[in-house]
DNA sequence: CAGGCGAATTAGGGAACCCTAAATATGATA
DNA sequence: TATCATATTTAGGGTTCCCTAATTCGCCTG
Protein backbone atom coordinates (compact mmCIF):
# COMPACT_ATOMS: atom_id res chain seq x y z
CA UNK A 1 0.00 0.00 0.00
CA UNK A 2 1.44 3.38 -1.18
CA UNK A 3 0.34 6.70 0.68
CA UNK A 4 -1.30 8.36 -2.29
CA UNK A 5 0.18 11.89 -3.13
CA UNK A 6 -1.64 14.03 -5.16
CA UNK A 7 0.99 16.04 -5.20
CA UNK A 8 2.28 17.83 -9.06
CA UNK A 9 5.74 19.43 -8.61
CA UNK A 10 4.49 22.95 -8.18
CA UNK A 11 7.90 24.42 -9.75
CA UNK A 12 7.20 22.60 -13.19
CA UNK A 13 3.09 22.90 -13.26
CA UNK A 14 3.10 26.45 -12.05
CA UNK A 15 6.29 27.20 -14.88
CA UNK A 16 3.33 25.78 -17.17
CA UNK A 17 0.68 28.29 -15.77
CA UNK A 18 2.40 31.13 -16.28
CA UNK A 19 3.52 30.15 -19.58
CA UNK A 20 0.22 29.80 -20.73
CA UNK A 21 -0.97 33.19 -19.19
CA UNK A 22 1.80 34.51 -21.16
CA UNK A 23 1.43 33.03 -24.42
CA UNK A 24 -2.51 33.56 -23.65
CA UNK A 25 -2.49 36.50 -23.43
CA UNK A 26 -4.72 38.55 -21.12
CA UNK A 27 -7.75 37.62 -22.95
CA UNK A 28 -6.83 34.11 -22.27
CA UNK A 29 -6.79 32.67 -26.27
CA UNK A 30 -5.62 29.41 -26.74
CA UNK A 31 -2.16 28.38 -26.49
CA UNK A 32 -0.90 25.39 -28.60
CA UNK A 33 1.19 22.59 -27.48
CA UNK A 34 4.33 23.58 -29.59
CA UNK A 35 4.27 26.99 -28.29
CA UNK A 36 3.98 25.95 -25.18
CA UNK A 37 6.82 23.43 -25.78
CA UNK A 38 8.78 25.69 -26.89
CA UNK A 39 8.31 28.17 -24.37
CA UNK A 40 9.18 26.19 -21.68
CA UNK A 41 11.73 24.54 -23.42
CA UNK A 42 10.48 20.73 -23.39
CA UNK A 43 9.53 18.59 -26.28
CA UNK A 44 5.36 18.58 -27.70
CA UNK A 45 4.68 15.30 -26.15
CA UNK A 46 6.04 16.12 -22.66
CA UNK A 47 3.36 19.46 -23.19
CA UNK A 48 0.35 16.93 -24.04
CA UNK A 49 1.44 14.70 -21.17
CA UNK A 50 1.30 17.62 -18.73
CA UNK A 51 -2.02 18.98 -20.55
CA UNK A 52 -3.54 16.02 -19.73
CA UNK A 53 -2.39 15.47 -16.61
CA UNK A 54 -3.61 18.70 -15.33
CA UNK A 55 -6.92 18.78 -17.18
CA UNK A 56 -8.22 15.78 -15.50
CA UNK A 57 -7.54 16.90 -11.79
CA UNK A 58 -9.70 18.30 -9.69
CA UNK A 59 -10.26 22.15 -9.43
CA UNK A 60 -8.33 22.14 -12.85
CA UNK A 61 -6.09 24.68 -13.36
CA UNK A 62 -6.75 24.38 -17.51
CA UNK A 63 -9.60 23.59 -20.02
CA UNK A 64 -7.76 21.67 -22.71
CA UNK A 65 -9.17 19.75 -25.51
CA UNK A 66 -7.38 17.31 -27.55
CA UNK A 67 -6.04 19.15 -31.01
CA UNK A 68 -7.03 22.34 -29.81
CA UNK A 69 -4.90 23.83 -27.26
CA UNK A 70 -5.63 24.90 -23.81
CA UNK A 71 -6.32 27.73 -21.50
CA UNK A 72 -6.14 28.62 -18.27
CA UNK A 73 -9.66 27.91 -15.85
CA UNK A 74 -10.60 30.63 -12.89
CA UNK A 75 -8.66 28.95 -11.11
CA UNK A 76 -5.35 28.32 -13.21
CA UNK A 77 -5.38 32.41 -14.00
CA UNK A 78 -5.80 32.96 -10.51
CA UNK A 79 -2.65 30.68 -10.12
CA UNK A 80 -0.99 32.16 -12.59
CA UNK A 81 -1.57 35.91 -11.72
CA UNK A 82 0.05 34.78 -7.86
CA UNK A 83 3.29 33.68 -9.41
CA UNK A 84 3.63 36.84 -11.94
CA UNK A 85 3.06 39.12 -8.57
CA UNK A 86 5.57 37.05 -6.82
CA UNK A 87 8.15 37.56 -10.00
CA UNK A 88 7.47 41.04 -10.20
CA UNK A 89 7.41 41.72 -6.65
CA UNK A 90 10.90 39.90 -6.07
CA UNK A 91 12.14 41.80 -9.34
CA UNK A 92 11.42 44.85 -7.72
CA UNK A 93 12.94 43.68 -4.17
CA UNK A 94 16.31 42.72 -6.23
CA UNK A 95 16.63 45.89 -7.89
CA UNK A 96 15.62 47.91 -5.25
CA UNK A 97 16.94 46.24 -1.75
CA UNK A 98 19.26 44.48 -2.68
CA UNK A 99 20.98 46.71 -5.68
CA UNK A 100 20.90 43.71 -8.23
CA UNK A 101 21.83 44.90 -12.09
CA UNK A 102 18.38 45.27 -14.13
CA UNK A 103 20.03 42.78 -16.44
CA UNK A 104 20.12 39.87 -13.32
CA UNK A 105 17.11 40.30 -11.69
CA UNK A 106 14.38 38.49 -14.12
CA UNK A 107 16.47 34.98 -13.91
CA UNK A 108 17.17 35.35 -10.21
CA UNK A 109 12.95 35.84 -9.75
CA UNK A 110 12.09 33.27 -12.50
CA UNK A 111 14.49 30.84 -9.82
CA UNK A 112 12.72 31.90 -6.59
CA UNK A 113 9.01 33.04 -7.51
CA UNK A 114 7.86 29.19 -7.16
CA UNK A 115 9.56 28.98 -3.03
CA UNK A 116 8.81 31.90 -1.58
CA UNK A 117 6.04 32.26 1.12
CA UNK A 118 3.22 34.41 1.61
CA UNK A 119 4.96 36.25 4.09
CA UNK A 120 7.86 36.45 1.93
CA UNK A 121 5.33 37.96 -0.64
CA UNK A 122 4.25 40.03 1.87
CA UNK A 123 7.13 41.79 3.33
CA UNK A 124 9.01 42.40 0.46
CA UNK A 125 5.62 44.52 -1.07
CA UNK A 126 5.73 46.41 2.42
CA UNK A 127 9.47 47.27 2.09
CA UNK A 128 9.32 48.50 -0.86
CA UNK A 129 6.13 50.40 -0.27
CA UNK A 130 3.17 48.22 -2.54
CA UNK A 131 4.77 49.04 -5.58
CA UNK A 132 2.64 48.84 -8.51
CA UNK A 133 5.41 48.66 -11.09
CA UNK A 134 8.35 46.20 -11.73
CA UNK A 135 11.59 47.58 -13.17
CA UNK A 136 10.69 46.72 -16.31
CA UNK A 137 7.51 48.99 -16.24
CA UNK A 138 5.51 45.73 -15.87
CA UNK A 139 2.01 46.15 -13.87
CA UNK A 140 2.08 43.85 -10.80
CA UNK A 141 -1.21 42.22 -9.94
CA UNK A 142 -2.96 43.17 -7.28
CA UNK A 143 -3.21 40.37 -4.00
CA UNK A 144 -6.70 39.55 -5.68
CA UNK A 145 -5.61 39.32 -8.88
CA UNK A 146 -6.50 42.20 -10.44
CA UNK A 147 -3.83 43.71 -13.25
CA UNK A 148 -4.85 46.81 -14.65
CA UNK A 149 -4.79 46.27 -18.74
CA UNK A 150 -1.03 47.16 -20.62
CA UNK A 151 -2.03 50.82 -22.70
CA UNK A 152 1.06 50.89 -24.48
CA UNK A 153 2.58 49.59 -27.61
CA UNK A 154 5.97 48.70 -29.06
CA UNK A 155 8.37 51.34 -30.41
CA UNK A 156 8.01 48.56 -34.00
CA UNK A 157 4.69 49.90 -34.05
CA UNK A 158 5.42 53.51 -33.97
CA UNK A 159 4.21 54.86 -37.67
CA UNK A 160 4.86 58.77 -37.14
CA UNK A 161 7.43 60.31 -35.30
CA UNK A 162 6.34 61.99 -31.96
CA UNK A 163 6.87 62.15 -28.60
CA UNK A 164 6.85 59.14 -26.08
CA UNK A 165 7.50 58.09 -22.35
CA UNK A 166 8.58 54.43 -22.36
CA UNK A 167 6.17 52.49 -20.55
CA UNK A 168 7.87 49.12 -20.15
CA UNK A 169 10.91 47.20 -21.57
CA UNK A 170 11.07 43.30 -22.41
CA UNK A 171 12.55 41.25 -19.16
CA UNK A 172 13.72 38.40 -21.09
CA UNK A 173 16.92 39.17 -23.36
CA UNK A 174 19.49 40.56 -20.36
CA UNK A 175 22.68 41.98 -22.73
CA UNK A 176 19.53 43.53 -24.66
CA UNK A 177 17.95 45.07 -21.32
CA UNK A 178 21.91 46.33 -20.14
CA UNK A 179 21.77 48.52 -23.26
CA UNK A 180 18.88 49.74 -22.84
CA UNK A 181 19.47 51.42 -19.17
CA UNK A 182 23.20 52.43 -20.75
CA UNK A 183 21.39 54.21 -23.13
CA UNK A 184 18.61 55.53 -20.81
CA UNK A 185 15.68 53.96 -21.81
CA UNK A 186 13.43 52.51 -18.72
CA UNK A 187 10.54 52.81 -18.00
CA UNK A 188 9.11 57.00 -17.20
CA UNK A 189 12.00 57.71 -19.70
CA UNK A 190 10.89 60.58 -22.08
CA UNK A 191 11.69 59.14 -25.67
CA UNK A 192 11.03 61.24 -28.88
CA UNK A 193 10.75 59.57 -32.15
CA UNK A 194 12.61 61.44 -34.86
CA UNK A 195 12.47 59.77 -37.62
CA UNK A 196 12.05 55.94 -38.88
CA UNK A 197 13.90 53.85 -41.58
CA UNK A 198 13.34 50.36 -42.43
CA UNK A 199 16.36 49.56 -40.41
CA UNK A 200 16.21 52.14 -37.61
CA UNK A 201 14.53 54.51 -35.47
CA UNK A 202 16.15 58.05 -34.59
CA UNK A 203 15.50 58.44 -30.91
CA UNK A 204 16.01 61.05 -28.84
CA UNK A 205 16.46 59.69 -24.99
CA UNK A 206 15.55 62.19 -22.10
CA UNK A 207 17.21 65.02 -22.06
CA UNK A 208 19.92 63.91 -24.13
CA UNK A 209 21.13 66.01 -26.82
CA UNK A 210 22.60 63.46 -29.68
CA UNK A 211 20.32 60.97 -31.41
CA UNK A 212 20.72 57.18 -31.11
CA UNK A 213 19.87 54.74 -33.71
CA UNK A 214 17.85 52.12 -32.60
CA UNK A 215 17.63 48.96 -34.90
CA UNK A 216 14.15 47.58 -36.21
CA UNK A 217 14.89 44.38 -34.98
CA UNK A 218 14.85 45.21 -30.59
CA UNK A 219 12.32 47.88 -31.31
CA UNK A 220 9.65 45.30 -30.09
CA UNK A 221 11.37 45.33 -27.00
CA UNK A 222 10.31 48.76 -25.77
CA UNK A 223 6.90 49.70 -24.99
CA UNK A 224 5.81 53.28 -25.30
CA UNK A 225 2.37 55.56 -24.59
CA UNK A 226 1.88 58.69 -26.23
CA UNK A 227 3.96 61.87 -23.65
CA UNK A 228 1.78 63.61 -21.28
CA UNK B 1 19.61 7.85 -28.01
CA UNK B 2 19.28 9.91 -24.88
CA UNK B 3 21.08 13.67 -23.90
CA UNK B 4 22.55 12.19 -20.82
CA UNK B 5 22.16 13.96 -17.74
CA UNK B 6 24.19 13.80 -14.55
CA UNK B 7 21.83 15.57 -13.10
CA UNK B 8 21.08 15.37 -9.11
CA UNK B 9 18.52 16.96 -7.62
CA UNK B 10 20.45 19.63 -6.07
CA UNK B 11 17.94 20.19 -3.59
CA UNK B 12 17.81 16.57 -2.11
CA UNK B 13 21.21 15.71 -2.23
CA UNK B 14 22.49 19.47 -0.43
CA UNK B 15 19.98 18.24 2.41
CA UNK B 16 21.55 15.04 2.51
CA UNK B 17 25.18 16.72 3.18
CA UNK B 18 23.86 19.23 5.38
CA UNK B 19 22.13 16.33 7.33
CA UNK B 20 25.38 14.51 7.56
CA UNK B 21 27.24 17.60 8.54
CA UNK B 22 25.09 18.69 11.14
CA UNK B 23 24.86 14.82 12.36
CA UNK B 24 28.65 14.57 11.90
CA UNK B 25 29.41 16.99 13.93
CA UNK B 26 32.73 19.52 13.18
CA UNK B 27 35.10 16.08 13.44
CA UNK B 28 33.20 14.76 10.82
CA UNK B 29 32.49 11.55 12.75
CA UNK B 30 30.54 8.55 10.74
CA UNK B 31 26.92 9.01 10.44
CA UNK B 32 24.63 6.29 10.54
CA UNK B 33 21.92 5.54 7.81
CA UNK B 34 19.02 5.06 10.34
CA UNK B 35 20.45 8.71 11.76
CA UNK B 36 20.38 10.51 8.67
CA UNK B 37 16.87 8.65 7.92
CA UNK B 38 15.45 10.23 10.93
CA UNK B 39 16.95 13.72 10.70
CA UNK B 40 15.47 13.62 7.02
CA UNK B 41 12.08 12.19 7.07
CA UNK B 42 12.87 9.02 4.87
CA UNK B 43 13.15 5.70 5.14
CA UNK B 44 16.75 4.00 5.86
CA UNK B 45 16.22 2.76 2.38
CA UNK B 46 16.17 5.62 0.94
CA UNK B 47 19.23 6.99 2.67
CA UNK B 48 20.89 4.18 1.82
CA UNK B 49 19.95 4.35 -1.75
CA UNK B 50 21.09 7.73 -1.91
CA UNK B 51 24.21 7.38 -0.49
CA UNK B 52 25.53 4.89 -2.76
CA UNK B 53 24.50 7.07 -5.70
CA UNK B 54 26.50 9.96 -3.94
CA UNK B 55 29.23 7.92 -3.61
CA UNK B 56 29.80 6.41 -7.04
CA UNK B 57 29.47 9.97 -8.30
CA UNK B 58 32.47 11.49 -9.76
CA UNK B 59 34.55 13.52 -6.94
CA UNK B 60 32.17 12.48 -4.73
CA UNK B 61 30.72 14.08 -2.00
CA UNK B 62 30.84 11.60 0.68
CA UNK B 63 33.21 8.45 1.79
CA UNK B 64 30.41 5.72 2.05
CA UNK B 65 31.15 2.54 3.16
CA UNK B 66 28.39 -0.56 3.31
CA UNK B 67 27.01 -0.72 7.16
CA UNK B 68 29.78 1.48 8.71
CA UNK B 69 27.96 4.54 7.85
CA UNK B 70 29.03 7.91 5.57
CA UNK B 71 30.68 11.16 6.42
CA UNK B 72 31.52 14.10 3.91
CA UNK B 73 34.84 14.51 1.77
CA UNK B 74 36.26 17.71 1.99
CA UNK B 75 34.20 18.34 -1.50
CA UNK B 76 30.77 17.25 0.66
CA UNK B 77 32.27 19.30 3.24
CA UNK B 78 32.90 22.42 1.52
CA UNK B 79 29.15 22.14 0.11
CA UNK B 80 28.07 21.41 3.02
CA UNK B 81 29.32 24.80 4.53
CA UNK B 82 28.08 26.76 1.46
CA UNK B 83 24.75 25.61 2.29
CA UNK B 84 24.56 26.30 5.89
CA UNK B 85 25.90 29.79 5.29
CA UNK B 86 22.91 30.07 3.18
CA UNK B 87 20.76 29.26 5.32
CA UNK B 88 22.06 31.49 8.32
CA UNK B 89 22.73 34.45 5.87
CA UNK B 90 18.75 34.33 4.93
CA UNK B 91 18.16 33.56 8.60
CA UNK B 92 19.57 36.84 9.38
CA UNK B 93 18.29 38.86 6.58
CA UNK B 94 14.91 37.55 7.26
CA UNK B 95 15.02 38.40 10.59
CA UNK B 96 16.64 41.80 10.62
CA UNK B 97 15.70 43.24 7.19
CA UNK B 98 12.27 41.27 6.85
CA UNK B 99 11.43 41.78 9.97
CA UNK B 100 10.16 38.32 10.29
CA UNK B 101 9.38 36.70 13.95
CA UNK B 102 12.31 34.25 14.96
CA UNK B 103 10.00 31.75 14.84
CA UNK B 104 9.79 31.67 11.17
CA UNK B 105 12.88 32.08 9.56
CA UNK B 106 14.04 29.00 9.71
CA UNK B 107 11.28 27.09 7.71
CA UNK B 108 11.28 29.96 5.21
CA UNK B 109 15.31 29.28 5.23
CA UNK B 110 15.07 25.83 4.36
CA UNK B 111 13.06 25.98 1.40
CA UNK B 112 15.35 28.91 -0.16
CA UNK B 113 18.97 28.29 0.79
CA UNK B 114 18.69 25.70 -2.19
CA UNK B 115 17.75 28.23 -4.78
CA UNK B 116 20.03 31.65 -4.25
CA UNK B 117 22.51 32.48 -6.32
CA UNK B 118 25.96 33.38 -5.19
CA UNK B 119 25.05 36.97 -6.27
CA UNK B 120 22.22 37.00 -3.50
CA UNK B 121 24.14 35.33 -0.81
CA UNK B 122 26.36 38.30 -1.68
CA UNK B 123 24.16 41.19 -1.93
CA UNK B 124 22.09 39.89 1.59
CA UNK B 125 25.95 39.09 3.18
CA UNK B 126 26.94 42.94 2.19
CA UNK B 127 23.06 44.46 3.39
CA UNK B 128 23.62 42.80 6.51
CA UNK B 129 27.45 44.09 6.91
CA UNK B 130 29.03 40.97 6.96
CA UNK B 131 27.46 38.83 10.38
CA UNK B 132 29.54 36.56 11.94
CA UNK B 133 26.26 34.98 13.91
CA UNK B 134 22.74 34.57 12.63
CA UNK B 135 19.60 35.38 14.88
CA UNK B 136 20.30 31.98 16.70
CA UNK B 137 23.62 32.76 17.78
CA UNK B 138 24.89 30.36 15.33
CA UNK B 139 28.03 31.05 13.27
CA UNK B 140 27.89 32.09 9.91
CA UNK B 141 30.18 29.93 7.88
CA UNK B 142 32.99 32.28 5.96
CA UNK B 143 32.82 32.28 2.25
CA UNK B 144 35.69 30.05 2.56
CA UNK B 145 34.23 27.60 4.29
CA UNK B 146 36.09 28.80 7.73
CA UNK B 147 33.84 28.82 10.87
CA UNK B 148 34.96 28.74 13.90
CA UNK B 149 34.10 26.03 16.60
CA UNK B 150 31.17 26.12 19.13
CA UNK B 151 32.75 26.53 22.56
CA UNK B 152 29.28 26.86 24.68
CA UNK B 153 27.36 23.96 26.59
CA UNK B 154 23.95 23.09 26.50
CA UNK B 155 22.18 24.67 29.87
CA UNK B 156 21.18 20.95 30.36
CA UNK B 157 24.68 19.96 30.80
CA UNK B 158 25.18 23.11 33.54
CA UNK B 159 26.18 21.39 36.46
CA UNK B 160 26.27 24.42 39.43
CA UNK B 161 24.94 27.54 39.47
CA UNK B 162 26.21 30.69 38.26
CA UNK B 163 26.09 33.26 35.65
CA UNK B 164 26.39 32.68 31.93
CA UNK B 165 25.54 34.29 28.74
CA UNK B 166 23.66 33.14 26.42
CA UNK B 167 25.26 31.40 23.16
CA UNK B 168 22.88 30.08 20.89
CA UNK B 169 19.19 28.84 20.78
CA UNK B 170 18.16 26.05 18.79
CA UNK B 171 16.48 26.45 15.46
CA UNK B 172 14.39 23.26 14.97
CA UNK B 173 11.40 24.04 17.66
CA UNK B 174 9.51 27.06 16.43
CA UNK B 175 6.96 27.04 19.30
CA UNK B 176 9.81 26.59 22.10
CA UNK B 177 11.78 29.33 20.26
CA UNK B 178 8.73 31.99 20.15
CA UNK B 179 8.64 30.96 23.88
CA UNK B 180 12.33 31.49 24.54
CA UNK B 181 12.33 34.55 22.92
CA UNK B 182 8.79 35.81 25.22
CA UNK B 183 11.35 35.11 28.28
CA UNK B 184 14.29 37.11 26.88
CA UNK B 185 16.44 34.34 26.48
CA UNK B 186 18.25 34.98 22.78
CA UNK B 187 22.18 34.72 22.22
CA UNK B 188 23.80 37.55 24.17
CA UNK B 189 21.25 37.78 27.61
CA UNK B 190 22.52 37.29 30.47
CA UNK B 191 21.52 34.76 32.23
CA UNK B 192 21.93 33.38 35.96
CA UNK B 193 21.37 29.40 36.98
CA UNK B 194 20.09 30.01 40.72
CA UNK B 195 19.14 26.61 41.28
CA UNK B 196 18.54 22.97 39.67
CA UNK B 197 16.22 19.94 40.41
CA UNK B 198 15.56 17.17 38.42
CA UNK B 199 12.79 18.49 36.52
CA UNK B 200 13.59 22.10 36.09
CA UNK B 201 15.95 25.04 35.88
CA UNK B 202 15.78 28.03 37.92
CA UNK B 203 17.08 30.83 36.21
CA UNK B 204 16.99 34.87 36.28
CA UNK B 205 17.52 36.29 32.76
CA UNK B 206 18.89 39.70 31.73
CA UNK B 207 17.59 42.12 34.26
CA UNK B 208 14.25 40.71 35.06
CA UNK B 209 13.96 40.39 39.06
CA UNK B 210 11.87 37.22 39.11
CA UNK B 211 13.24 34.17 38.65
CA UNK B 212 11.89 31.70 35.76
CA UNK B 213 11.43 28.18 36.29
CA UNK B 214 12.84 26.44 33.18
CA UNK B 215 11.59 22.94 32.24
CA UNK B 216 15.52 20.57 32.42
CA UNK B 217 13.52 18.85 28.92
CA UNK B 218 13.92 21.43 26.90
CA UNK B 219 17.54 22.70 28.34
CA UNK B 220 18.96 21.15 25.46
CA UNK B 221 17.46 23.90 23.67
CA UNK B 222 19.93 26.62 25.25
CA UNK B 223 23.69 26.74 24.44
CA UNK B 224 25.40 28.99 27.42
CA UNK B 225 29.59 29.89 27.80
CA UNK B 226 30.45 31.73 30.90
CA UNK B 227 29.86 35.20 32.19
CA UNK B 228 32.74 37.07 31.22
C1' DC C 1 -12.64 15.38 -51.72
C1' DA C 2 -8.06 13.05 -51.69
C1' DG C 3 -3.50 13.99 -50.53
C1' DG C 4 -0.11 15.86 -47.81
C1' DC C 5 1.99 18.25 -44.22
C1' DG C 6 2.70 19.92 -39.96
C1' DA C 7 0.84 19.78 -35.37
C1' DA C 8 -0.46 16.89 -31.69
C1' DT C 9 -0.90 12.62 -29.41
C1' DT C 10 0.18 7.84 -28.13
C1' DA C 11 3.71 4.40 -26.94
C1' DG C 12 7.51 3.11 -24.59
C1' DG C 13 11.40 4.52 -21.80
C1' DG C 14 14.71 6.91 -18.52
C1' DA C 15 16.29 9.38 -14.32
C1' DA C 16 15.60 11.07 -9.69
C1' DC C 17 13.71 10.05 -5.19
C1' DC C 18 10.81 7.97 -2.44
C1' DC C 19 8.44 3.57 -0.13
C1' DT C 20 7.49 -1.23 1.88
C1' DA C 21 8.90 -5.90 2.62
C1' DA C 22 12.21 -9.20 2.64
C1' DA C 23 16.91 -10.42 3.20
C1' DT C 24 21.40 -10.01 5.53
C1' DA C 25 25.21 -7.89 8.42
C1' DT C 26 26.92 -6.46 12.87
C1' DG C 27 27.83 -6.47 17.39
C1' DA C 28 26.48 -7.52 21.91
C1' DT C 29 25.31 -11.12 24.94
C1' DA C 30 24.39 -15.48 26.89
C1' DT D 1 30.93 -18.95 20.00
C1' DA D 2 25.96 -19.35 18.80
C1' DT D 3 22.04 -16.46 18.82
C1' DC D 4 19.34 -12.42 18.48
C1' DA D 5 17.92 -7.88 18.14
C1' DT D 6 18.82 -4.12 15.51
C1' DA D 7 20.83 -1.70 11.81
C1' DT D 8 21.36 -1.84 7.00
C1' DT D 9 20.85 -3.23 2.45
C1' DT D 10 18.55 -5.51 -1.50
C1' DA D 11 14.37 -6.23 -4.23
C1' DG D 12 10.58 -4.60 -6.35
C1' DG D 13 7.46 -0.72 -6.95
C1' DG D 14 5.43 4.03 -7.48
C1' DT D 15 5.28 9.03 -8.89
C1' DT D 16 6.69 13.01 -11.52
C1' DC D 17 8.45 14.95 -15.39
C1' DC D 18 11.08 14.53 -19.19
C1' DC D 19 12.49 12.31 -24.07
C1' DT D 20 12.34 9.97 -28.82
C1' DA D 21 9.83 7.52 -32.28
C1' DA D 22 5.79 6.27 -34.28
C1' DT D 23 1.18 7.31 -35.21
C1' DT D 24 -2.92 10.00 -35.92
C1' DC D 25 -5.49 14.20 -36.55
C1' DG D 26 -6.94 18.66 -38.63
C1' DC D 27 -6.78 21.35 -42.22
C1' DC D 28 -5.35 23.39 -46.51
C1' DT D 29 -4.93 22.79 -51.30
C1' DG D 30 -4.93 20.93 -55.74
Amino acid sequence: MTTRRANPNTESVDNYLKAIFTLGGPEGVRVTSTALAERLGVAPASVTNMLQKLASSPRSPVEYERHRGVRLSAAGKRRALEIVRHHRLLEAFLYEVLDYPIEEIHDEAERLEHFISERFEERIDAKLGRPKFDPHGHHIPALNGRMPKQISKPLSDVKKDGEFVVDSVSDHDAPLLKLLEAHGIAPGARLEVRSRSPEEFALRVGSHSKALLFPRALAGAVRLRPAD
